[in-house]
DNA sequence: GTCTATACCCGGATAGAC
DNA sequence: GTCTATCCGGGTATAGAC
């Protein structure tokens, strides 16, 4: 009997969450329907519906199982760190790895929000979950401020870099590429320490009325 | 009578265009129908025809159109720099600051590739047009790696890095926000001058081990 | 240039046999 | 636990009147 919506543990359940991640991934959830997700475990359709309440369930329960582990792990890593640089550079180093080896899990999780219907448990849920994730991060940017070792204009800003800059590895790492993910997290984690040590100074700027000005952009959202 | 596919100068192709960047932002390309369409402009779905010749079509006319624009752009401003340092500078803010400015269609172009049928004229064209847009980036670091003026392991690795900061701007940066664009844009070039001129030393590394495996995430893919 | 009507297909999900 | 068969809504796109 299945007191989840989805049977996580089953081998029946953990195939079909692979197919999930993996075309989920690729194609979008939008654009994957069940029919393509029963061809990719030799399925029907309606055999689908044994394992997993709804297309949607299914996707609330990748993305929350997702970051439950990514939450645990940082927990986990930063337990007894004291150092603001310690805990920024176990944060980068973590968060680039996850994306780099688990690249399609964490491609959904960063990028199918969006597919949880508005106001649901299941997306306040996520939402919930991503914060408490963010939290280590503000957490130890503040904390770095605070005790004066990073010197930042914007603790936000700097925040978001750092995590575009880790996240976007899902995007391109390769695991048989020009650098092992030893380098990348090294290299990362070498950017962000400068990033929170070298303020901004003021530069020459770039003349941003070269830029183009889509005439189809909506000015409001 | 219309040359191209959709026809980009006219009023009602404009005011369709701005209401399909809007909605192929905010809820995906696959997850918007015709129909959608039609209502956010007060035409029937059969209307939206006579202007657009397939949603495919669509999507890959603003594809094809938003980077030509920022290729022109980049083109534009890069013209007579010499210094390497100067033309990452210029990258980087120019590359943000499109972000920011036109958070919904540079949301389209990047994550909307995959909805192009693969193998179609339309697909590689928009390929060739991102690649024609990174070389500017690869020239950039190949410059300034030959000169001596970059100290980078991994030249790709660096432009990655980067690039996924800025990209990363339009998912977050709002013009009532924090920080102004100007910011933005020099706390970025800092950060990226900062990072082409630091290289990684070995540090205390994260142990990876802690990370979660995903059972589900397949291997190969 | 926009409509109504419609063709045709595929979507998520369920019923009930085995 | 998986199947066949089916419901029903909505998808892209077209035909042809106005």
């Amino acid at each position: 009997m299945d007191t989840s919506l989805t049977d996580r543990d089953t081998d029946a359940g953990l195939r079909i969450r692979s197919a999930a991640v993996l075309l989920f991934a690729r194609q979008g959830y939008a654009a994957t329907s069940i029919r393509d997700l029963a061809r990719a475990v030799n399925l029907t359709n309606a055999g689908i519906y044994h394992h997993v309440s709804s297309k949607e369930a299914l996707l609330a329960d990748l993305m929350r199982a997702g970051h439950r582990g990514l939450i645990d792990a940082t927990a986990r890593l930063l337990d007894g760190v004291q150092q603001p640089s310690d805990r920024l550079a176990l944060l980068i180093a973590s968060l680039t790895a996850i994306h780099a080896r688990s690249p399609l899990t964490t491609r959904v999780m960063d990028g199918e929000l969006r597919s949880l219907t508005p106001g649901s448990t299941a997306h306040d849920e996520i939402i919930a979950l991503r914060d408490e994730y963010e939290d280590h991060w503000r957490r130890a940017l503040a904390d770095g401020a605070g005790q004066g070792v990073f010197r930042v204009a914007d603790q936000k800003l700097s925040r978001l870099a750092l995590m575009s800059m880790c996240t976007g590895t899902s995007e391109w790492y390769r695991p048989d590429g020009d650098s092992s993910l030893e380098q990348v997290c090294a290299e990362f984690v070498a950017i962000g320490l400068a990033a929170v040590r070298a303020p901004a100074r003021p530069t020459a700027s770039a003349d941003l009325s070269l830029l183009p000005d889509f005439p189809w952009e909506p000015p409001d959202a």
